[in-house]
DNA sequence: TTCTACACTCGTACGATGTTCGCGTCAAGA
DNA sequence: TCTTGACGCGAACATCGTACGAGTGTAGAA
């Protein structure tokens, strides 16, 4: 409990009912006062706040209800489990990435345009912790998922890259985006607490680490480990250079002229 | 339980030290008879042979004990917790990884090399079911993921790709297999049970779905619907398909001929 | 050979989790 | 005013990871 109103301290006591006249709870079921009413998007949104604040691992359904004073079965009469809530949590996140990108413009180069949409879209996902751990192993083909796979179909097949490719090209950026987020924050969710100092020092103890390994069998290692380690830290660096890879690596199928010969598939 | 010997269900039943003589346990602590005795390689062979069974999220401590004929609490004498037993399956996996690697040829072309290792990985992990998952907000810096990286680097270094380039592709590469591998897994495992024609069916409906959507706000998703899902079921395909596309944009980068020049970080 | 002390095993318990069941209460209709 | 039906949600259940400490077998000392 924290710094609670009298108001929601009564209906979390389950006082909802005998809660004196002067309570918000006595004016009956809907006017459960400053709290929004349970519902789908309520709870969708408190979710997305505690993620936010205490990270992925914190939200369960209790936490869920405590948000609103009640309890976790209160939740299950607008989710069926947590399963789907977090599909729903997944689509409200990809519906901020959707809106914020630009309306397609033809008359840009196609891979600057999906360059700025990926960064656009990981700023979002850098902007929940670790949401993108709920991106794992979901089809985002929720409507605001769509929307997302719609824009980016609609830049590679103006840009000229074949359909087969394109067709791929979304769930491969897509990938790349959460696993760069999820990549970014795992220093810092390994332990937990930890200041930017504490996660700093790591890297230097496990840099440290791989210098020391016997060069005759890891000579790479050796040669590299402050490139493998100090890039981690400044992530927009790797980011930025495994998507020139990527965007260099589709333009290479791109059909510069459409042609009427169709690729096959 | 299933089929077990009578030694072994004395054992699960708490019966050490007052097991009848004809007992195995009765011979003494270190003859407990055909199960491996506990030490770390055996509980991280018996989690991955869960894995491999029943699934990534079957393995528990308590699952893994039962497959000793005792108790969770047996374990936490060779592991720290399970985060760090994890750890070690990853790393198990990781070796096997390494193992199936033929040693790198630098007269070879690395981007087939680079392509060969990448196949390689990808079926010792679809070998172990959805063990990928484990892999996710992971650093393979086990002594057998470390072995991975460096002949991963061997390859590209001696193929001419700048170090600030092949620092990075060797954790890119190692996201896409493991996202490759999680996506594949996954219309299986939302489906527990279902069977090829179930999760075959359901993709139909997935695209059906797709297709029935507003061709006005998603045209090009509702002409793209075939490619888009029926591509998941060819996994190879797709996957081969990322993996050329990675190979050409690396390509792009790398120095024809080794000049003494650096290029530098 | 007997006794002592140590190291290790593992039953039990605790606090979490997701989810279900059904009691009890409230608001609308008769 | 009384009845009725819907629904909120407290409590319970099965499962999880993990801590603790009593009990056990073994090895070394006497």
């Amino acid at each position: 409990m924290g710094a609670r109103s009298e108001a929601e301290t009564a209906a979390a006591a389950g006082w909802a009912g005998i809660a004196p006249p002067w309570s918000p709870a006595a004016k009956g079921r809907g006017a459960r006062a400053e709290k929004p009413a349970l519902s789908r998007e309520a709870i969708v949104e408190a979710a997305l706040r505690i993620v936010d604040t205490e990270g992925l691992d914190a939200v369960s359904m209790r936490r869920i209800a405590q948000e609103f004073g009640t309890g976790a079965a209160s939740l299950y009469a607008y989710v069926a489990n947590k399963d789907e809530l977090f599909d729903l949590v997944v689509d409200a996140v990809m519906a901020e990435i959707a809106d914020s990108w630009p309306p397609h413009d033809p008359k840009r180069d196609w891979r600057e345009e999906l360059k700025e949409s990926t960064r656009l879209g990981v700023a979002v996902l850098r902007r929940h912790r670790d949401v993108a751990k709920a991106f794992m192993g979901r089809i985002p083909f929720g409507p605001n998922g769509l929307r997302g796979v719609e824009a980016q179909l609609a830049i590679l097949r103006d840009g000229g890259v074949p359909d087969h490719v394109a067709a791929y090209v979304g769930d491969f950026l897509g990938s790349y985006m959460v696993s760069t987020v999820i990549e970014e924050d795992m220093w810092a969710s390994r332990f937990p607490g930890a200041t930017e100092d504490d996660v700093a020092r790591q890297m230097g103890e496990i840099r440290d680490y791989l210098v020391s390994l016997p060069s005759d069998r890891f000579p790479h290692v050796v040669a590299m480990a402050g490139k493998m380690v100090d890039a981690d830290r400044d992530g927009p660096d790797r980011f930025e250079l495994g998507l020139e890879i990527i965007m260099r690596g589709i333009a290479s199928y791109q059909e510069k002229e459409k042609t009427g010969d169709g690729a096959g598939d």
